[in-house]
DNA sequence: CTGAAAGCGCTTACAG
DNA sequence: CTGAAAGCGCTTACAG
């Protein structure tokens, strides 16, 4: 790879100059201009972002962590945040935790030493200290989908609503024995999906029933055995709200398997709708969340904390987004 | 963040001697490396990686491009190349072209100039002049999925056989009338995938029978539409072969909609599959592919590449694996 | 308008 | 066993 130092000899001028002609940082003489732009192309010059990264203590790089990617809406937000990335210049690092505190951990030192200008997280809720220490020491977190510390900003979808609206909504279809699949409670999306359900509840004079299991939570089989234990709690059950997509398809898998006819008998709704709920023989009434603006928003929330000079600090900022409701054939 | 003069100057030893103790790059007195290793830890030292990659010329991060993550099998494929990233010690940059020529050539670009060690590439087969350049200029390239430029190392699937065998498979049960669904020619997997489906059709003697259309070829909409088409084109067809599993979700939506009972009047199969067709109210026979492991292969291939000495240039690699027949309902 | 010099934070021959 | 020095490839005050 060619460098500065070659340009600069091609062009017999100092790199200094050099530097200050490509990135037209101040003023120097078109002839000379032209030279060193002759030179750069002819040696195929790209500048060491690494090297610029060193000098100007900026890498123009964010760490993503998620719990995983693949059947799960954080391929989507991941595609809106590289996207929102790559317009404001900055290059995407992602890490997988698989949920696993101690992997979380270890991609987090690895983003901390100087790999990252900043992270964006969806954490297990494990690392809080980790976390903060991060934040003190200069490089900015913003939370996304999962908000497990207060005092870091973050980024989520309304997941109390989400829960209180779908009971109201099977409801008014004739339900009165609804079901929710969640997950770890230690999670808040999960737990705050939970609340509102319950709050829904208590308002209509319902009565709870959840299943819970000790399978991965964001699966299929996490849905499938969840409704084959709702089914059995109570038998005249008449809805069930899945917290995820994947669940919600294995809450179908289980009915057809029972024989149990959707929407007649058993209305089906998702929590965290990824467009794959319209892509089934019988589509999946979801609430639709916003994964790639929420990915978008998250990149743009980072970067403005990475950009603003270390005086004028800012506050927190907790941005709270709306799904929506999108009515197929499940219900 | 402390630096390796706040370590030294707290140590009482100089720079170098904290460096080779903290790396175990030599012998260092017991005394002092306890000293050292006391102020590295109350002073909070993380080494800053900018600074050994400018020194070391190696910034231990790979780039890896791919079109898309969101319900495609690149999600998983990413998972396997992070985690053996992880294992070997590099980070994984990303990128999303959506197939976009002058989103990978934009991303190409900064991946080259001091970004990435090395690059994994699902590529359009557009740019492959520049990925010649790269490699001519010392950052490896290893293609995965997409084989379109031969003397570049690969890791890929057999799609020819996915293709013959599964028009075989489907001979067997019965089917005289078969369709594929497949993409764009120009990308070597859908290319490959035709020519298996072609060759095994004249060794039965039957009839050729392609959908193609002109929506996004990663799609429900795409495998649909063609759905459609192809009963248009022949209806007794009997068959249908979907190139990958979003668009098998598309054939087996569109049969429904034309009561169409599957498998008994129509047996559908797809040839990527992704574990998304063992969720579905009819589950989806397919060409399950080794997604993880392909990911893990092309990392391990990349930083061999990487870490082998300029002087030794080692020869092409194109590795090849295999699909496997995953049969359930919808055949 | 341009050059010479210092320095970002590290590693690594070279001495001693 | 440890220090002093050079240098990775850049940028940026400081002179002139």
């Amino acid at each position: 790879m060619a460098t500065l130092k070659d340009v600069a000899r091609l062009a017999c001028v100092d790199v200094s100059t050099v530097s200050r002609a490509l990135n037209n940082t101040s003023y120097v003489h078109p002839d000379t201009k032209a030279r060193i732009y002759a030179a750069a192309k002819e040696l195929g010059y790209h500048p060491n972002v690494m090297a610029q990264a060193l000098r100007q203590g900026k890498r123009h790089t964010v760490g993503v962590v998620v719990p995983r990617l693949h059947l799960a809406i954080f391929s989507e937000i991941l595609q809106g945040i590289e996207a929102e990335g790559r317009r404001l210049g900055y290059a995407t690092l992602v890490c997988v935790t698989e949920d696993d505190p101690a992997t979380e951990r270890e991609c987090l030192a690895r983003l901390r030493s100087g790999f990252a200008d900043g992270i964006i997280i969806a954490a297990t809720g494990r690392n809080g200290r980790v976390l903060r220490d991060i934040e003190a020491s200069g490089i900015p977190i913003v939370q996304l989908v999962r908000k497990q510390e207060p005092r870091i900003s973050s980024v989520t979808l309304d997941y109390v609503s989400c829960g209180h609206d779908a009971v109201h909504f099977l409801y008014q279809k004739g339900c009165r024995h609804i079901g929710l699949i969640s997950g770890s409670l230690h999670l808040a999306p999960y737990k705050e999906r939970k609340d509102g359900y319950c709050s829904a509840l208590r308002e209509l004079g319902l009565e709870e029933n959840c299943g819970e299991c000790s399978l991965p939570v964001n699966s299929f089989e996490y849905g499938f055995d969840c409704t084959e234990q709702l089914l059995r709690n109570n038998p005249s059950l008449d809805a069930i709200i899945a917290a995820v997509d994947i669940q919600g398809l294995g809450a179908i898998r289980a009915c057809t398997e029972h024989h149990i006819r959707i929407p007649d008998q058993m209305r089906v709704i998702s929590l965290t709708g990824h467009a794959v709920g319209g892509m089934l023989e019988t589509s999946m009434t979801s609430m639709e969340m916003p994964a790639h603006e929420m990915g978008g928003k998250a990149m743009r929330m980072l970067v403005e904390l990475i950009e603003t000079p270390q005086g004028q600090k800012q506050g927190l900022q907790h941005l709270v987004l709306s799904a929506t409701l999108t009515e197929r054939e499940s219900t």
